[in-house]
DNA sequence: GAGTAAAATGATAATGGTTATTATTACCAG
DNA sequence: CTGGTAATAATAACCATTATCATTTTACTC
């Protein structure tokens, strides 16, 4: 069902060969060095499909689209793969897990998000 | 330098009254309900502010553009609040407290993305 | 190798959420 | 009232991502 393509193993070689988290057009210029003629659609169409077949992550804007939270005090949420909802979770913030991540990077880190995924009630199958 | 506005006003009243987490439409849908006559720019300008001033968080499409990370085990991040580059954190990742929200919720829960947040080394300043 | 069907590509148009622009209106101080 | 400025409505612009489609490439069989 997967073919090989050139385009798409130099994909595969510019995502596997660098720690940073690049976006869509990073890699496009990158492989462009190597085949200056492949399209931006070749790239946002292997991201894909490699994302739904599990090889990559993707972070940020994830879930499609920006939603807001009147709540301001920091909190955890989920989000349903299958309806997109998002509900808060009544689960205590660590707090200690920030300190312990700065000291070992020597960043400031000012708080963290976490949201867990999969199937609310209303999406889970019987 | 904040003036009041009934549409200002309207838009606060509508996501401090809603534990959903509504998208910048769906607010609009409300608001039109009672001002039919304002205007989704409106809306997203408001939203905005709020954000900048801490009175309202916003989940998802966080920091801008999507990133691909080409490392499919899951891990977690954290991102510059300053410049948007992305690190990855060597932290163990603990899955009791998956199944912890799990058995609160009913849902299936099936990973957590954590993110933190704050200024990396190039950025803090000193 | 030649033939062939399915998949992948490149080029480009379309989509859709968000932001910017601009003329107009509403608010407030003096 | 009047001048100054923030906020608004309407609309255009923006821009990352997706869809479309004709053409090319791949894998497979003979």
């Amino acid at each position: 069902m997967n073919r090989r393509s050139k385009q798409r193993e130099a994909i595969v070689r510019v995502l596997k060969g660098t720690k940073s988290h690049p976006t869509a057009d990073w890699v496009y210029e990158q492989v462009r060095k190597e085949i200056p003629s492949i399209s931006l659609g070749t790239v946002y169409r292997n991201l894909k499909m490699m994302k739904e077949q599990g090889e990559i992550l993707e972070l940020g804007s994830a879930g499609g689209l920006g939603r807001f939270d009147g709540n301001s005090h920091n909190h955890y949420h989920f989000r349903c793969d299958r309806c997109g909802r998002v509900y808060d979770i009544d689960e205590p913030i660590d707090r200690t897990i920030d300190q312990r991540v700065a000291e070992r990077t020597g960043f400031k880190v000012s708080h963290h998000r976490l949201e867990f995924r999969g199937l609310c009630n209303d999406c889970r199958v019987e």
